[in-house]
DNA sequence: AGAAACCATTCTGACGGGTGTCCACCCGT
């Protein structure tokens, strides 16, 4: 059983607790287990098979949750979840998904109503029936009748390259509001998380009306579904939301900071605050009724003693570790890169040629790219066999001296078959500058086997790095079956790299791999996979994840020149 | 439910806005 699967059975038991009126605290025990369990590295499988020692060393895991961990690793179940789901109907669970209904509130229409789906819910709503109950009146009756259509609606989290889109197309929108003062972005957008759930904007401002007014405004705008004096949400077309909230001048720094999140970062923060004998909200820091920090999130973070946390490490996870020690990493920027090592041209599946593709990276200032089309057996993708990639190597031989400071690589994207041998011959490996391998075909495989593949292309002498190592597609399609830290593991035991690819809808290894990676000592590439001009543009995405990740210029290896690059790679080495 | 220290008990993640109904609930970071 992975990380995530008991991760998703512990949250499944807080929601079902939750519902229930359970004890609070017992409820986050549950939900701090499932964070704890998710954003692990090893498989927790292997800390139960240890002994319960080991796991009750995690923070948050005590006799009890070990117990339950060991019984779902053993027995692939848990008695207190199917005793629950035999208490609780779980179509229940999703009427909590309309905006507006918590628990509380699904408890009393599910006990005094027994409604258990959302078209029942509806039918009451027309009927009147809500309104009648008690704590419920007419307009919460209309609202669930609302939120109905917006749990159907599924409100789906969006790329965050997509995000990115409607977060410039609204400052531009708000630009210029009569009395705006100043304008941020904030939430998971400007922690860069791979995947955004709503928008959410600051602002400072004379009057909050206009900017509110012209939020409105704004073509994509379906709905307002709330507004106050300093708060504003709405609902955009597609189902996103947008909050925007506007604070005086002097509490603009502890509000964006507030905003920012995540709520992890915040709680820990104002936890130190209160320790410290201050306050935090997002109007300042207080000692007492005296604000003594507020206008710029440094002030903030300064009262405290603490430096200014770049937003993509406010996660709640390490950092304050780091600020203590002093040794919060110096994030690596689009600056450092100096090459992309994962790109196709029109000699498989790519959209441009090579001298296309060469031309567009000598203008974003790269030294040297790597073109990797793919091998043979990816043959919809005009995967290349030996004799056209010998005869493409070729052809770059012959571009050679095209180009001053800059160097074309010959490589490959190599695909690690169903039965762990790489789809070309080691004769011709050998002959390349730098060879990635891959998984496309025998995706459904058993961890073991997956696992087993990746190393084993890992110990093959000519392989350079693993590209994009767990396959997923953001939003679409989850990781294949595999054991991460092993092939992290093997990597360093190999002097391998591995790829961080930058495609916005593949973004693996993601953040919390990329931060094991590192403590593990293994090199980072983070490549673009770019199949066309426009795609060597991705660069920006990869480099956001390396940083939510903690990745210092140090720790990837496309920030060196190329021949300081070769030198980490054994098969360089004498 | 975990963790600390009180080995039975106590505390436990911070803080505030908006809404609808009458103080609670839900929501956001």
């Amino acid at each position: 059983m992975t990380n995530a699967e008991i991760a998703a059975v512990f949250e499944q038991i807080a929601d079902l607790l939750e519902f229930q009126g359970a004890n609070p605290f017992r409820v986050r025990a549950y939900r701090t287990a499932a964070r704890t369990i998710s954003e692990l590295t090893e498989p927790v499988a292997e800390l139960a098979h240890a002994g319960p020692d080991a796991l009750t060393e995690l923070p948050g895991i005590g006799a009890d949750l070990a117990d339950k961990i060991t019984t779902l690793v053993n027995t692939g179940s848990l008695p207190l979840l199917e005793e629950l789901k035999a208490q609780v109907p779980e179509s229940v669970l999703t009427l909590m998904r309309v905006p507006g209904l918590g628990p509380k509130r699904v408890a009393a229409i599910y006990n005094k109503l027994k409604i258990k789906t959302l078209e029942e819910l509806r039918e009451a709503c027309l009927q009147h029936k809500i309104r009648d109950l008690e704590g419920f009146g007419a307009k919460t009756e209309e609202n669930i009748l609302k939120g109905i259509e917006a749990a159907l609606l599924a409100t789906q989290r969006i790329l965050w390259c997509d995000a990115d889109q409607i977060v410039q197309e609204i400052l531009a929108h708000l630009e210029g509001t009569k009395g705006l003062r100043r304008l941020a972005p904030a939430g998971s957008y400007r922690r860069g998380k791979d995947t955004v759930g709503d928008l959410d904007f600051l602002a400072v401002a004379d009057d909050p009306n206009p900017v509110m007014d012209r939020l409105a405004k704004y073509r994509a705008v379906k709905d307002v579904i709330a507004r106050g004096d300093t708060k504003m949400s709405v609902v955009l077309q597609s189902g996103l939301h947008v909050d925007l909230r506007v604070v005086p001048e002097e509490s603009f720094g502890a509000a964006l900071q507030y905003f920012t999140g995540s709520k992890e970062h915040n709680v820990i923060l104002r936890g130190m605050a209160k320790d410290l004998g201050l306050k935090i909200n997002e109007y300042g820091v207080f000692r007492g009724d005296k604000r003594i920090a507020g206008r710029e999130e440094e002030e903030v973070y300064g009262a405290l003693g603490l430096p200014w946390f770049p937003p993509e490490l406010r996660e709640g996870r390490k950092e304050f570790e780091w600020a203590a020690a002093g040794s919060l990493p110096e994030l690596i920027t689009l600056e450092d890169i100096r090459g992309d090592l994962h790109m196709h041209s029109t000699w498989s599946d790519g959209l441009a040629t090579i001298e296309e593709m060469a031309e567009a990276a000598r203008k974003k200032g790269y030294q040297y790219i790597a073109i990797t089309d793919h091998s043979q057996r990816v043959s919809v993708a005009n995967g290349l066999n030996p004799e056209r990639l010998l005869s493409q190597w070729n052809a770059l031989d012959q571009l050679a001296g095209k180009w001053r400071n800059f160097r074309i690589l010959k490589g490959v994207e190599v695909d690690i078959l169903e039965d762990g041998r790489l789809d070309l011959p080691d004769e011709v490996l050998n002959q390349a500058d730098w060879v990635v391998a891959s998984v496309h075909f025998g995706q459904n495989q058993s961890r073991e086997e997956i696992t087993r593949r990746i190393i084993g292309a890992l110990k093959h002498p000519a392989v350079c790095a693993i590209a994009h190592p767990t396959g997923r597609l953001l939003l679409e399609r989850p990781a294949y079956q595999v054991d991460l830290d092993a092939v992290l593991r093997a990597a360093r035991d190999y002097g391998k790299m591995m790829e961080l690819n930058a495609h916005p809808r593949r973004l693996d290894l993601d953040d919390v791999a990329c931060a094991a990676a590192k403590a593990y000592g293994v090199p980072i590439a983070i490549s673009t996979d770019a199949h066309s001009i426009n795609g060597l543009e991705a660069m920006r995405y990869g480099v956001l994840q390396a940083r939510r990740g903690g990745l210092t210029k140090a720790d990837v290896v496309n920030t060196l020149p190329w021949g300081e690059l070769k030198r980490r790679l054994p098969r360089y080495r004498r």
